[in-house]
RNA sequence: GGGAGCAUAGCUCAGUUGGUUCAGAGCGUCUGCCUUACAAGCAGAGGGUCGGGGGUUCGACUCCCUCUGCUCCCACCA
């Protein structure tokens, strides 16, 4: 069969996934060995795959098949979130685009609206992860609102109701005014934005709502929240101010009178030292405002504009407001000045709204005790974040924890089971049924009809906290006394966890606690985290910079094997990824790479009669060697989930020493045949690199691998075994070394004097090189003869080098510039006389000889010979060309 | 405002408890090659006083202090 000069992934790639679903190679059952488990971090259900998604599941994929070829039962189980507050602003947003809002109909039909919508966009992205050749288990696919999963929460929900932890109150709340639901302090996001700060004048009143000459100054930068003031205060050992004790005074516009009160939060020496309290729209003023007793006037509605309450600009929007009443306060005098400002402002992590503090009932989960646990398992090691760096802002997080607002005023998610009676008491329970039957123990005439459920729905990751778990078995959440099913007592914990560390509290913190609560054990071991993705320029990957490549193109371009590639190559966990698409193409190039070595090898015809050459012979004792010292260096690399390392370890082994020396050593003349014992040793090592390249390049492997020897109808590389380092000869590998340096050395005479590669060579050796690997130097550099010198004084007519402390040379009649040639021996020669000098320098320092360790000292000793030995050979061959 | 981290070749990064000729890798650059596996390739070469300064030590990229620059996290000075 004729190969093509290039591979082509597109032919083999959606060929092998088939094939690897079709004999449902990725499915796993427990059994007698040991699980190796991942769950994938779910993406959102109506999202599409992104370089981010590509990062992740990568890393996901690599350590899954590698644990597989340890020979570990493993298993990555994938599924999707349904993300409630970033679907349903998407399904808002499609309603809208139809001419339906979403107050005019009702929750039935809106849910509707939402479950269409992910009929038909979920699951694209778990498609999309199957072209970039993720080895899910899809069989056990999951979705945080499958009915179990819901389920699951609810049950959630009613045990930490029924143990005291979720409480329900009215609370300052971060209320995002366009998704129409309260926020959790974590979906906040605090930017310095420039604004501006006001000074305004209010008149201290007469006592009868009447303003005097008198007045006060506030600084501020919401204007517009004026109305809903309750009170100025100013430090009580501001001097300043003394004055205003008992005073009222009256808030501009509206006239309204308002104490002044005396607090020490306010800083005297901020803005004029006199703050405006407004206990509805500021958690701070709110604070105040319930030591003093103030009253709470909320002057703005859910989509942040002015109400009725606010007298003035009602129904306005907040910023509208603050334009138009900036010229009303100049208009009316109360305006004293304007200065540029920057603060800090929270936006809402999902829709970028600028979040308002807002007063509202909202459920709440008491986090002290879940956060102390969770603490204590990173703390002592159970889980291990990868790069540890990240222990000490875990740390922080969880010391430092608030109660979770775990209510959100949406649809799309597990509404909370609470409900309520008439009267206003409610009860909690996972069921209606239930439900019902403790409301009658509170009211026994009240009927079905009569109950209301909670409005509200379920913060998402109250459901993603439990996916661990859940995924396994749903029973299991809300109910730590239930016997864990099957697939739980033996997948879980789960091995390793691939995230991002901006999700570490939102989901990973919590999911030790949900572990530590319902299994009282932690739910994975390591938490590797990865960068963020971003371009070439640092810049973070987005829709609107549009400078995030579609990863399905990228595969169409360059195949999935060298995306993953290109993707790999620049990770370092914890560090941002610089993509670019010219490491993609690096990738396609290794698969290229690795389809022509195999081109080579498979043309090869062999002769059962031919002995071995000793350049081959070399070769193959080399290459094994080297090849167990490769292999161990990558395992090592793995546990210390140094992905691209090892990557980089690989394809060094298979491009610089397979290919560029070993194949080059072995390789038979044009025509030639090639002996049995180095082509089985052949097939053998490069079987061996397939499996290693395997993780990180499935397709390619499988392709080839297929190629190199017959296999069964049922026969993958992804169950064979990863090669076991065997022990290997770092002696023999340094004198291989010493080969390769002199073949280099070689190279560069013929390049510097011209000299055809074809063109064979003499070479005359001083000193000890090994023998051994002598053959390879001859087949590689092309020499017709090597001679041993007998003494160290050459006849001047020759071009010498050094290889280590080992003099060579080529003989070379003619070729010989005298000139040159002594000005590069005695450059070589001051550089290791000067070095040389320093070497003695520390020797014959006491302090060193003593206090240094020996091995240090007979290092220097070493380096010493060496350096003396080497300049007598300098010196020689510069006497000589005198 | 508090905390954490980073700064090594043109770019992206390794450098594991201070000590092998330790200043490295990949990519890029330069030079020469279409040599019958591969020009998506082969061969060779150049490139950094390890951000600045100070200190500890026989010895510092590595430890300490300080300065500069960048990044991230946390945070209720309106």
């Amino acid at each position: 069969m004729e190969l093509s000069a290039k591979y082509n992934p597109a032919e083999t790639e959606d060929k092998w996934y088939a094939w690897w679903l079709e004999n449902k190679f990725f499915h796993s059952e427990p059994d007698g060995r040991e699980p190796y488990t991942i769950v994938i971090p779910p993406p959102n259900v109506t999202g599409i795959l992104h370089m981010g998604h590509v990062l992740n599941n990568t890393l996901n994929d690599v350590l899954v098949r590698k644990a597989r070829m340890d020979g570990k039962n493993a298993c990555w189980v994938p599924g999707t979130d349904h993300a409630s507050i970033a679907t349903e602003s998407k399904v808002v947003a499609k309603l809208k685009a139809q001419g339906i809002n979403k107050e005019d109909i009702t929750r039935e039909e809106f849910l509707r609206h939402a479950w269409e919508w992910k009929e038909k966009h979920g699951g694209i992205i778990l498609s999309q992860l199957r072209k970039l050749g993720a080895s899910c288990d899809w069989d056990r696919t999951k979705f945080t609102m499958d009915p179990d999963l819901s389920r699951a929460v609810t049950d959630t929900f009613v045990y930490f109701y029924n143990k005291g932890y979720i409480y329900r109150g009215v609370r300052m709340v971060n209320w995002d005014p366009v998704g129409l639901t309260a926020v959790s302090d974590e979906e906040v996001i605090h930017r310095d934005t420039t604004s501006k700060f006001y000074h305004l004048r209010y008149f201290i009143s007469d006592g009868h709502g009447n303003p005097t000459q008198e007045f006060l100054t506030i600084a501020t930068t919401r204007p517009e929240t004026i109305m809903a003031d309750a009170a100025i205060c100013v430090n009580p050992a501001d001097e300043r101010y003394h004055w205003l004790r008992g005073k009222k005074v009256l808030i501009p516009l509206i006239n309204k009178e308002i104490p002044v009160i005396e607090d020490s939060y306010v800083e005297m020496d901020f803005g004029t030292g006199c703050l405006k309290v407004t206990p509805a729209h500021d958690v701070n003023d709110y604070e105040i405002g319930l030591r003093h007793n103030l009253p709470v006037i909320d002057i703005i509605d859910d989509h942040g504009r002015l109400n009725e309450k606010a007298r003035i600009l009602v129904g306005e929007d907040r910023f509208e407001a603050r334009r138009k009443i900036e010229k009303m306060l100049e208009e009316a005098g109360n305006l004293v000045k304007v200065e540029d400002y920057t603060s800090p402002v929270g936006y809402s992590e999902r829709t970028n709204a600028v979040i308002e503090p807002r007063l509202s009932m909202q459920w709440f989960l008491r986090m002290d005790a879940l956060a102390g646990d969770a603490l204590e398992s990173v703390e002592s090691g159970k889980v291990k974040l990868i790069p540890d760096k990240y222990r000490n802002t875990y740390r922080h997080w969880m010391e430092n924890v608030h109660d979770w607002c775990i209510s959100r005023q949406l649809w799309w998610g597990q509404r909370i089971p609470a409900w309520y009676l008439p009267d206003g008491r409610y009860v909690v329970s996972s069921t209606a049924e239930e439900a019902l039957e403790m409301a009658k123990a509170l009211m026994p005439e009240i009927a079905f009809e009569d109950l209301r459920q909670d409005e509200d729905v379920l913060d998402t990751w109250f459901s993603s906290w439990l996916w661990p778990i859940s995924v396994f078995d749903p029973e299991m959440p809300g109910h730590p006394e239930h016997t864990p099913n099957r697939d739980l007592s033996y997948y879980y914990p789960t091995n390793d966890l691939v995230t991002g560390p901006d999700i570490l509290f939102f989901w990973v913190a919590r999911m030790i606690m949900a572990g530590n609560e319902f299994m009282k054990d932690v739910p994975f071991h390591n938490v590797y985290l990865t960068g963020i993705v971003r371009d070439k320029l640092g810049r973070k990957m987005s829709k609107t910079l549009g400078n995030s490549p579609d990863p399905l193109d990228l595969i169409a371009k360059y195949g999935a094997d060298g995306v993953r590639l290109g993707m790999l190559l620049c990770t370092s966990a914890g560090n941002d990824i610089l993509f670019d698409e010219s490491q993609v193409e690096q990738g396609r190039n290794f698969c290229n790479k690795i389809w022509n070595a195999f081109r080579l090898v498979s043309g090869w015809k062999v002769d059962g009669q031919a002995g071995q050459p000793s350049a081959a012979t070399v070769a193959v004792k080399w290459f094994g060697h080297r090849l167990n010292e490769a292999i161990a260096e990558m395992e090592d690399h793995y546990g210390k989930f140094r992905l691209s390392d090892a990557l980089m370890g690989i394809y060094r082994l298979f491009w610089d020493d397979f290919c560029a020396w070993y194949l080059e050593l072995v390789k038979p003349a044009y025509g030639a045949c090639i002996d049995k014992a180095t082509y089985d040793a052949t097939l053998g090592f490069f079987d061996a690199l397939l499996k290693m390249i395997h993780p990180f390049m499935p397709f390619i492997t499988e392709e080839l691998w297929h190629d190199l020897a017959p296999r069964g109808g049922k026969e993958t590389i992804m169950f064979q075994r990863m090669p076991v380092a065997g022990n290997y000869d770092a002696a023999f590998i340094e004198d291989f070394a010493m080969a390769e340096e002199a073949v280099v050395a070689l190279r560069a005479i013929r390049q510097q004097k011209n000299i055809s590669p074809k063109e064979p060579l003499k070479l005359r050796v001083y000193g000890d090189f090994p023998e051994e690997v002598m053959p390879a130097v001859i087949k590689l550099a092309n020499i017709a003869s090597v001679e041993t010198a007998k003494s160290d004084a050459d006849s001047g007519a020759e071009l010498p080098f050094m290889v280590r402390t080992v003099k060579m040379s080529v003989p070379a009649e003619g070729l010989v510039d005298a000139g040159k040639e002594l000005e590069k021996l005695e450059a070589d020669l001051k550089y290791q006389e000067e070095f040389l000098a320093i070497v003695r320098r520390k020797l014959s320092n006491e302090k060193f000889v003593n206090g240094a360790p020996e091995k240090v000292v007979a290092v220097e000793r070493k380096k010493e010979a060496d350096a003396v030995s080497k300049i007598e050979s300098l010196k020689a061959s510069i006497a000589a060309l005198k």
